[in-house]
DNA sequence: CAAGATTTTGACCAAATGGTCGAATGTCGG
DNA sequence: CCGACATTCGACCATTTGGTCAAAATCTTG
């Protein structure tokens, strides 16, 4: 495979973002090539030209968004101070989901479906970084830095929370009545978000 | 309308189990009638004759569960001890997830997608709801019962974390090699659920 | 049991949609 | 500016799918 030619990659980006977008809204069945072309500004056969088919297009936006997602999680530092580690963490992800809710939302409705396609991704790559870092977390717990909980228990409730926000924007934007589009309320659900799952975990006197 | 014959009672609860089985696995545009009058045990000309239309069988099924979701939170006592409210609370949403994931990942489905049909029953009955709900909250902190937090925010939190062990099965079980279908893994799941959470909205003397 | 009402379904239809093809157009190095 | 290659797209096709209809089968009840 020769390089990509500059058209190439404006066409595949192009094509890209408006698939995350097609695909987050309506799901992968609810989505149509058709849109996703228009969207993209190019007709239908142009769009078969760069991905062979819709489901070639779906895989290859999906693992874009795995590799962003898995990122934050990798840099849990094992050397650093656990609170502050953790602090950092979920500031990242809360802040990614306000980013990139559409990819948040998408990712969401693979696995909600099952994970057909990022099962295989899931039990190896992402098992594994999960068995990692909870080991980090209980060696922190093991030297009093940490309250007792299970590790992994704990980093589904980070993912839980902060994803939830993406994911979740029209319940959250109803019972607001619109305040999530507001600057200032992504900071406050962040401080919130903090504020209860720091002081869960802190270390406490009667374990 | 006349009374529902014994065969319309069945039929109708027999195609309304099949939905949410069907959507929920699928989406909304993944579904076939087909595929839900199969699971129904009837030809879709006699699920047609029924329901109307695809759509109204979804409106119906997102209805009963929405109805379903609603009355734990209904329950919060506000006279009752604010930590033992809440521990019964998220107990309930723990052991609700654990039982109907489908019923939760069809809900969750809807609003991923923008709550098209839902959207009014969040923005009137739901917000209601939150706002009584977090009036009471708001007095258990000004009693210096509950640490100070938003209380939109808390509730967002218990719901995020407690419906994610049935929306995001499929990564739990991949993450954790299965054992989420093992007998414990839902207590587990609960005591770890239930201790960051409480121990996170505990009164703290600095403030 | 007969007659009316209810329930069931095979055969069909129209629209939507994923994907193909061949011809036309554009791009670019030499 | 030419030739080779890359890009674009109108027209088309096959399949899937939501929904209709009229006739058949089955209840129900006086």
């Amino acid at each position: 495979m020769n390089k990509p030619s500059r058209i190439q990659r404006e066409n595949r980006a192009a094509i890209a973002n408006a698939a995350v977008s097609e695909f987050s809204a309506r799901g992968y069945h609810g989505a149509t090539i058709d849109a996703i072309a228009d969207k993209a500004g190019m007709s239908k056969p142009n769009l078969l030209y760069y991905f062979p088919s819709k489901e070639a297009i779906y895989r290859t936006v999906l693992e874009q968004i795995v590799e962003e997602w898995l990122s934050p999680l990798l840099s849990l530092d094992p050397n650093g101070d656990p609170v502050e580690e953790l602090r950092r963490y979920i500031s990242l992800k809360m802040t990614m989901s306000a980013h990139r809710p559409e990819a948040s939302r998408l990712f969401a409705s693979e696995i909600l479906a099952g994970a057909p396609i990022l099962r295989d991704f899931l039990e190896t790559r992402l098992k594994t970084l999960v068995d990692d870092k909870s080991a980090i977390l209980r060696s922190w717990i093991a030297n009093g830095k940490l309250a007792p909980v299970d590790p992994v228990h704990l980093i589904f409730m980070i993912w839980a929370t902060t994803q939830h926000y993406a994911d979740f924007e029209a319940q959250i934007d109803a019972v607001t009545g619109g305040a999530s589009q507001q600057q200032g309320f992504q900071d406050q659900a962040a401080q919130a978000v903090l504020s209860i799952l720091l002081n869960g975990i802190k270390p406490r006197p009667n374990g």
